[in-house]
DNA sequence: CGTCTTTGACCTGCGC
DNA sequence: GCGCAGGTCAAAGACG
């Protein structure tokens, strides 16, 4: 059973960055996990990320498909939202032969999609806590393989599961370390 | 027994 | 209106 409680992979992650070559920087879990809601509001930062729609339409992967085709994001009652009004979206590439990372958080999977013009499905997960409403989507790289772009959709309103064995050297690790406001996605893209 | 994954079916929006 | 594609649902089965 896969539950999403590996221990964290020695693996490099990259940003999905805008205006630069989106796959040079290069992370460590910890350091992703320890951002702030504020990350990203300055444009001059270069760490900037972008929504994963960008990820998923092809401004970095070649892409496309139904959510992404007018820019809109659109809901299960029907509702189309704009994609900067999507909250809290953030998408990276992750470097790792191991498609599931331990973000701190339990996961359940609830489906899985072959996309077009990719030869690797998509897995879908939602955040297993009761009331926690935070999806994330899973998939390998279309053009390299050895990649997995991973995107996170909502903000968790619980802590981490592994808040307490992390505290003591990650104490500003909190629930909304995904967080991303609408103000730092960037419609450009990466062309 | 509870919780998870698997997977086909279904829903929705968009382009033609 | 139809077909395509992505996203989600839910029944069935697996697992500890």
């Amino acid at each position: 059973m896969d539950y999403h409680q590996n221990p964290k992979p020695s693996c490099n992650y990259s940003y999905i960055k805008e205006g630069l070559d989106p796959w040079t920087i290069e992370f460590q879990p910890s350091d992703y996990l320890m951002l702030d809601d504020g990350f990203g509001e300055d444009d001059s930062s270069s760490q900037n990320m972008v929504s994963s729609e960008q990820v998923a339409s092809g401004s970095s992967t070649g892409y496309s498909g139904a959510t992404s085709r007018n820019n809109s994001i659109k809901c299960r009652n029907g509702v189309k939202k704009n994609k900067r009004e999507v909250e809290h979206r953030v998408a990276f590439r992750t470097k790792s032969e191991l498609e599931i990372m331990d973000d701190g958080f339990k996961w359940r999977k609830y489906g899985k999609k072959s996309v077009k013009n990719s030869p690797n499905p998509r897995n879908y997960y939602k955040c297993s806590s009761s009331g926690c409403n935070v999806k994330k989507r899973v998939e390998r790289d279309r053009e390299d393989s050895r990649y997995v772009l991973t995107s996170y959709d909502g903000v968790h309103n619980h802590e981490s599961p592994c808040m307490v064995y992390y505290n003591n050297q990650m104490p500003l690790m909190a629930s909304n370390a995904w967080t991303l406001q609408p103000s730092s996605l960037h419609s450009s893209s990466f062309s």
